[in-house]
DNA sequence: AAACGCTGCAACCGCCCTTCG
DNA sequence: ACGAAGGGCGGTTGCAGCGTT
């Protein structure tokens, strides 16, 4: 960043600077003892004032700087001055790449704790890693792309397995010295909230409207969370436990690598809170404000008819909405709520966590991997439009069975060195068809909306030990289906949620008629509908193709 | 070349929580 | 128990740089 600062090492020099007065009527300000408290920008006369100040009395005690220097500002704002920009052992620069990697460890390992991570990298401030990790957040998910390197999910899956626990530790144990038993990941996935309250938090950081008119149900996925927490009155706090309980549920919005395990399931016959019961009226956001967003965000390659709703600032990639709108939706009915959230979530999580990077050679976070992954998934694309020219006309029968077009299989094949890692998601990143555009082709089925789709217990470790072979994949297109329903037919309008029958009437269907109870479908592909189903995911972000992985059952 | 819009970033603000006296 | 101070973190704002028109 080439943008001066007004704490300029040397000149102490600030843009904001206008004069050398220390009360600036136009910043306005709050009184403190009929004393008009100063807001805004530091001035070089300010700072010096204030580093003196420390210097002669040591950090603390802020709210004394104002009586003893003189100076117009409130002790907080002395404090913040001094810790994010007077201090003399902050680093100034760019993070290196060392530092980026650590940040994405850590808050893969402790989320939004950017105090504690700031711990961990000298000279670097809280507000600097926050600044760098949402500026991140938003590159990769304007990109389509994981925030979380899919090695990293790999080794903490490694770690987690040698620890025995749900919970990820994501590598550089030399971080978690600080991290006791209880300290690990939560093995967070879409069901593992179960009967949990405090997984409710994360259904609490959904749109009202959301919660209102359709069932969510371990959706969020903590990945965006630092990037979806909406505006509210009151913010919700984490618990005391910086990190969830054996139970498994979600705290504090930590990320989820795990979402292909720990389905947890029989812990709760009905595992999958409803918001209708579980709603907390104090966690009930306020709807988004469509006005909000510092900046303009929603630019042109928004969709203007799907206003961006509250803070969360994102934008549509540009591998969508540029060749469609989401009028594709036209074709079924979508609810109404679609189109409003749509902005909210952009991408499914459980795909992008899955995201096949590993091949990565080092993700810096930023524009690196954002270049090297987008070439990835170019690569993909043309790799399947090789294979598939015209597959927009390839029903999902034609998908399961072998046809030389099924680059189910063939996707798998390539990614057979890493089950877990290219599993369903890393098929789901993959254009079901080769239009170019996701939103032109039939919908997939787990783009819908709502979620009570629970998978059979699906043991992700087995999978990624090689122990389950996936045996098939099918592309689960219920547009393809002559008996295709309407959208809203999916949904069971008393409970409002996907019914279960429908779906797995489908997978038989494309199984042609085998029982579906032959197979355990992945519970990333269900993962990936249940959050399309929240609408969260939007329909075919990253023009997701529905497949379904199945596995013999054991 | 100028205008415009978008993006990244730094920095401040406000709310809330924790700690301490 | 209460209030003040400190601290954490999300949200917001404003500016510079850059690309596009």
């Amino acid at each position: 960043m080439s943008r001066s600062t007004n704490e300029s090492e040397d000149g102490q020099i600030s843009h904001y600077q206008s004069d050398s007065s220390l009360i600036d009527e136009n910043n306005g300000g709050s009184t403190s003892g009929g004393h008009v408290l100063k807001k805004g920008p530091w001035t070089a006369n300010e700072d010096e004032i204030l580093r003196t100040y420390v210097q002669q009395h040591g950090e603390g005690n802020w709210n004394a700087v104002q009586k003893h220097s003189g100076l117009s500002r409130c002790g907080k704002s002395c404090r913040l001055r001094w810790a994010n920009h007077l201090r003399p052992d902050l680093k100034k620069g760019a993070f290196t790449n060392d530092e980026e990697d650590l940040i994405i460890n850590l808050h893969a390992q402790i989320g939004n704790k950017w105090a504690r991570m700031a711990a961990r990298l000298p000279g670097r401030t809280d507000n600097e890693i926050k600044n760098y990790w949402n500026t991140r957040v938003k590159r990769r998910l304007r990109a389509g792309l994981p925030l979380y390197p899919t090695d990293l999910c790999l080794q903490a899956r490694q770690e987690n397995q040698g620890q025995n626990t749900a919970g990820i530790n994501c590598g550089d144990k030399g971080q978690s010295d600080h991290m006791n038993a209880k300290n690990h990941i939560p093995p967070v996935i879409f069901n593992g909230l179960n009967g949990n309250p405090d997984g409710l938090q994360y259904f609490s950081e959904l749109p009202t409207m959301s919660m209102n008119s359709m069932p969510m149900k371990g959706i969020v996925h903590p990945q965006y969370y630092s990037y979806m927490t909406l505006n509210r009155k009151k913010r919700l706090r984490e618990t005391s436990d910086d990190f969830p309980d054996s139970s498994g549920c979600v705290q504090n919005g930590y990320p989820l690598f795990d979402q292909c395990e720990n389905v947890n399931p029989g812990k709760d016959a009905n595992p999958w809170p409803t918001f209708q019961e579980d709603l907390d009226p104090n966690k009930i956001l306020l709807p988004y404000d469509v006005t909000q967003g510092s900046h303009a965000l929603s630019n042109g390659n928004s969709s203007a008819s799907n206003p961006i709703y509250g803070n969360v600032k994102l934008e549509l990639p540009s591998l969508q909405y540029t060749e469609t709108d989401l009028g594709a939706w036209a074709t079924s009915a979508p609810p109404p709520l679609l189109d409003s959230v749509d902005s909210f979530m952009q991408s499914p999580p459980s795909v992008n966590v899955f995201e096949p990077e590993c091949s990565t050679p080092h993700n810096s976070g930023l524009l690196e991997d954002l270049l090297h992954e987008s070439k990835n998934l170019s690569s993909g694309k043309r790799h399947l439009s090789e294979k598939s020219p015209n597959s927009s006309s390839i029903t999902p029968c034609d998908v399961v069975d072998n046809n030389p077009l099924n680059f189910c299989e063939t996707e798998w094949e390539d990614y057979r060195e890493s089950p877990f890692c290219h599993s369903a998601t890393s098929l789901l990143n993959e254009p079901i068809t080769t239009s170019g555009s996701s939103l032109d082709e039939p919908l997939p089925l787990n783009s819908f909306p709502g979620n009570t789709v629970k998978p059979e217990p699906f043991d992700a470790d087995s999978v990624a030990a090689k122990e389950i072979e996936p045996i098939r994949q099918i592309n689960f297109n219920h547009f393809d289906r002559p008996d295709s329903l309407p959208l809203s037919d999916w949904f069971d309008q008393t409970t409002g949620y996907v019914d279960q029958t429908l779906v797995n009437n489908t997978l038989a269907s494309v199984l042609g008629g085998e029982s579906t109870n032959d197979y355990k479908y992945m519970a990333a592909s269900t993962a990936s509908l249940s959050q399309d189903m929240m609408g969260f995911g939007h329909y075919s972000w990253n023009a997701m193709p529905s497949v379904c992985q199945l596995s013999e059952h054991l």
